[in-house]
RNA sequence: GGCCCCGUCGUCUAGCGGCCAAGGAUUUCGGGUUCUCAACCCGAAGACAGGGGUUCAAAUCCCCUCGGGGCCA
């Protein structure tokens, strides 16, 4: 246990964006590869904006990305320790009474420093400050001093934060040093910013971190992939959760503000989903076949568990999303598959035959692995006389609703022979009409 | 408007004075791949914002300009 003391300290007035989920993950990140502390503090002193939803989703979404915290505080709390402190700079005279609010006296000449980890030596000219409140007629403290107590009071070594904040760190230092006290040490991660190069928000799209969950993201790629923006180790581009805390540290942030770009984020969540265990992957499975409305519950459960790991290691290859792999799913669960517009001119009305004597076929089919049901199926095509490629694309769409997906006879094993039975039929019958 | 930060392929980045006629990843486009797709393999395209210095040598250091962004008004 080192004496790093880092936090993260959002204010609860939204949703947890990226950009505040990077600067938690690189404090967690600092914390854990030092063996220091993390803290969550929850900065909700602006109570007509902060609420109690946004902290459960703030809490929520640095739980599903895995960030854990070792001690937990909100401001509000924490009030007359701010007083306490406004008071000691009155005594000090570093600051003053006027209007009814307390005001820290800023300094007018000569230039502050700020020997930042990741922006380097910043300097400031004094005369472009002006003295500032530090406590509100109300009692409540403005944000430079309850950041300034705050930091102190818990022992924070090190501020670790977004870039915008770096324009407050000067008057932070001042009142450190008007204290007496020692300050943090402060490392400014440049932002993220929008495809458009400004910095990133709504209008971006989605920028809520629960957003991606939904969206089919996994905790591992969204991790991996915040962390490798505005961070480097060389040309890794794949992290799990302990090489990150292995190799974390301030010197590989790098200066420049880097582009939210999903095509990345999407390309590493399907690196993690062919990373991540079979039986895992088939949990999250079934949580978004319901969510996208694919399967009941009482259907999930009827499908054997084979089946389901089988599908998984088959369907996981060709899906970005945990989404796109509940919707490639739909081929496993009864019901009638929609033919895609793309693929309806496979569907010749001269198949009507074939699909029929493939079907009665696979009903009687004994071997229902994909070998058995190859040799099966390759029989009833040589006595009909047809090469295997006449009928391959037009039977994959009628049995998993797509004209891509893994080899045929994968998906006639998956979706059983039964099942796949079935649906030829009925395609035979459609086609039939078509004809008639 | 003032102050501050930033500027390598479209995007994420390696590079911290010579190893760079700039590497990796992603994206896009070709090719290979027993039915398709994906994966995989091979290949192509694609960047040091511009200009001055410093130095034997600069993507790397300094200055200016331009561009982008942030904060405060």
């Amino acid at each position: 246990m080192t004496g790093v003391r880092v936090r993260f300290a959002p204010s609860p007035t939204g949703y947890l964006h990226v950009g505040g989920a990077r600067t938690a993950l690189f404090n967690w990140l600092f914390a854990r590869h030092h063996g220091g502390t993390f803290i969550l503090r929850i900065e909700d002193t602006d109570r007509t904006r902060s609420t109690e939803e946004a902290i459960d989703q703030i809490v929520a979404s640095l739980r599903w990305l895995g960030l854990d915290w070792d001690e937990f505080y909100r401001q509000t709390e924490r009030l007359s320790l701010h007083q306490r402190y406004a008071e000691e700079l009155l005594r000090r005279g570093a600051a003053y009474e006027a209007d009814g609010a307390i005001w820290f006296r800023m300094p007018k000449e000569g230039v502050t420093v700020v020997h930042d980890l990741i922006a380097g030596k910043v300097e400031f000219q004094n005369r472009e400050f002006k003295d500032l409140v530090i406590l509100r007629s109300d009692g409540t403290p403005t944000y430079n001093f309850a950041c300034v107590v705050d930091d102190t009071e818990m022992g924070i070594t090190h501020v670790i934060r977004g870039d915008e904040h770096l324009p407050n760190t000067p008057k932070q230092l001042h009142m450190y040093w008007a204290l007496g006290l020692t300050p943090p040490k402060f490392a400014h991660i440049p932002l993220i910013l929008g495809p458009d190069r400004t910095k990133l928000s709504k209008r971006h799209g989605a920028v809520s971190v629960l957003e991606y969950r939904r969206k089919g993201i996994l905790p591992e790629a969204m991790v991996n992939f915040l962390a490798r923006l505005g961070w480097s180790h060389g040309d890794q581009e794949i992290f799990s959760r302990e090489e990150l805390i292995r190799y974390f540290d301030l010197d590989g942030v790098g200066q420049s503000p880097s582009v939210f770009d999903e095509q990345k984020l999407l390309w590493l969540n399907r690196e993690w989903m062919r990373r991540l265990p079979v039986d895992e992957l088939a949990e999250l499975l079934k949580e978004f076949l319901v969510l996208e409305g694919v399967a009941s519950s009482e259907e999930i459960e009827a499908l054997p568990k084979t089946t389901l790991y089988r599908a998984v290691e088959l369907f996981r290859d060709r899906s970005r999303t945990l989404v796109e792999l509940a919707h490639t799913a739909r081929m496993l669960f009864p019901g009638e598959l929609a033919v895609p517009a793309e693929a309806q001119e496979l569907l010749q009305p001269e198949l009507a035959g074939p699909f029929v004597a493939i079907a009665q076929a696979l009903e009687r089919a004994g071997d229902p692995s994909p070998m058995g049901l190859e040799t099966t199926i390759r029989e009833v095509l040589a006595q009909l006389n047809l090469p295997l490629k006449a009928v391959a694309l037009p039977m994959r769409v009628v049995v998993s609703g797509s004209r891509v997906g893994p080899g045929l006879f994968e998906v006639l094993a998956l979706v059983g022979p039964k099942l796949a039975a079935e649906r030829l039929h009925r395609a035979a019958e459609k086609l039939k009409e078509m004809k008639g």
